[in-house]
DNA sequence: TCGCAACTGCCGCCCGGCTGCCAGTCGTCC
DNA sequence: GGACGACTGGCAGCCGGGCGGCAGTTGCGA
């Protein structure tokens, strides 16, 4: 069994050694976010960076038409906001509450000085931007060969690797999405998105029950409980075993 | 005037600290790859962290459909290959030579156990990520947003302000693209890039000779000269000034 | 409990851009 | 110098999917 590098949520918080946690937690203030509210907004200067103790946070560009993409979302553990640190210029993304959050706010100067005193630390931070990059060039990918039917049936797959969970004996895929974000997420209209789903749901592929995606192939779901492996720790990560098929 | 965060190029290797230059280089095996050389192909496993001495490099995402995305060309002092050996899993993108190159491969566990030890290079290599990231998101905005008219001049903004040269009196793009690479660096098929080309070309926005794009539109000249600014060092980047408009 | 706002679902129209095709030009290697 | 391959340029046809519109449903807040 293998498990795709996309299944593994990247949870920041604990894979960052024990000795460099609490001092970098201690950095930051943290502070409430109710479902809805802007964190940041692409364009504003970008002092911070962010993690997130609970909740949901989208991230997500803004087009010029009024339009959203999604590049993904956050969920507690995770660390946000950081590509915008480094360099000069404004924030060029957005990030939003789905869901009522608490997050901590760290400076961006503290969060550089700590980085460069804690090595493992950094590297971590190397791998989740590596880990981005890779998610980003995929969604690149899908976006420009792929047609609606394949860029939809390709979220369905990641997001059940990643965020799927048995229960009561079904797959579901516990984020309540609108079809709004899920068009979001695929760069469609939110109408195209609808017929689509509706004819995944008339083929029997998938169910979807209080906005959440609950897999009802079972071709699909078998897939997907395989793809989902114990989680990886990325630093522990060792080229051995055989590589995943992509 | 201000300095879009995207008209730097970023020569890791001059950015590199002295005390690290040697070291790093020290750690790698150089070799040259002729024109149209596969320097690493998408699924290999991505044991190498690779500098471009000299020559150019292309980077991009092969789909299904054999279409190519191009997500950006390296140039002498850059950096590739680095975002795949962080995780598990082959790579996502392949590498080609564009023009006859000499790299230096570093295998990657040594590149990892190097930045470990000299945060000063660590810092960069977030940074160049960071900056990638970027990028991408902007190429994915565009794509979703964008026609392939409004994706077309995007592109000619960026490759200007990145890697256009003053010569003659005139505003050259010093790369050599066939409609071929233009069109999967947008998104689009070939026809439709040559088509809108074509009408820049009436309208007398550009030129092409020699495979070179000259801009000739005086507005779209001006502006590109003005957002090329001094090169700006990620490193040194303090939130001064004023944010360039996005 | 009511009312509004957000969300879903389904039309039909229409246009941007992809496909396929072919002719002309340029560069390069025999 | 000739032949071949790569690149450019343009045209016809078709279709995926964007957009506007509207009715029905759900759920939240007053």
């Amino acid at each position: 069994m293998v498990s795709s590098w996309f299944a593994s949520p990247f949870d920041f918080i604990a894979h960052l050694p024990e000795t460099d946690r609490g001092a970098l937690l201690a950095l930051g203030r943290s502070r409430s976010a109710p479902k809805g509210a802007e964190i940041f907004h692409a364009g504003s200067p970008g002092g911070h960076v962010y993690l997130l103790e609970d909740g949901r946070v989208k991230i997500f560009h803004q087009s010029a038409g009024g339009r959203e993409i999604i590049q993904w979302f956050c969920f507690p553990g995770e660390i946000f906001g950081v590509a915008e640190v480094s360099r000069i210029g404004p924030r060029g993304v957005s990030a939003q509450a789905c869901a009522d959050s608490s997050i901590i706010a760290i400076d961006h100067r503290a969060f550089r000085a700590f980085l460069r005193e804690r090595p493992d630390t950094a590297m971590l931070v190397i791998d989740v931007l590596a880990s981005r990059l890779r998610v980003l060039g995929d969604l690149l990918s899908d976006l420009s060969a792929d047609d609606v039917h394949g860029r939809l049936m390709k979220l369905l797959v990641r997001l059940g690797a990643r965020y799927g969970k048995q229960r009561d004996g079904q797959f579901v895929v516990d984020i309540p999405l609108t079809h709004q974000e899920i068009a979001d997420m695929i760069g469609t209209s939110r109408q195209t998105a609808t017929t689509e789903l509706g004819r995944l749901r008339r083929e029997g592929v998938l169910r979807i029950e209080k906005h959440c995606i609950h897999i009802e192939d079972p071709r699909l779901r078998r897939s997907l409980v395989s793809e989902r492996g114990p989680e990886i720790i990325p630093s522990c990560a060792r080229p051995a075993g055989p590589a995943p098929a992509r």
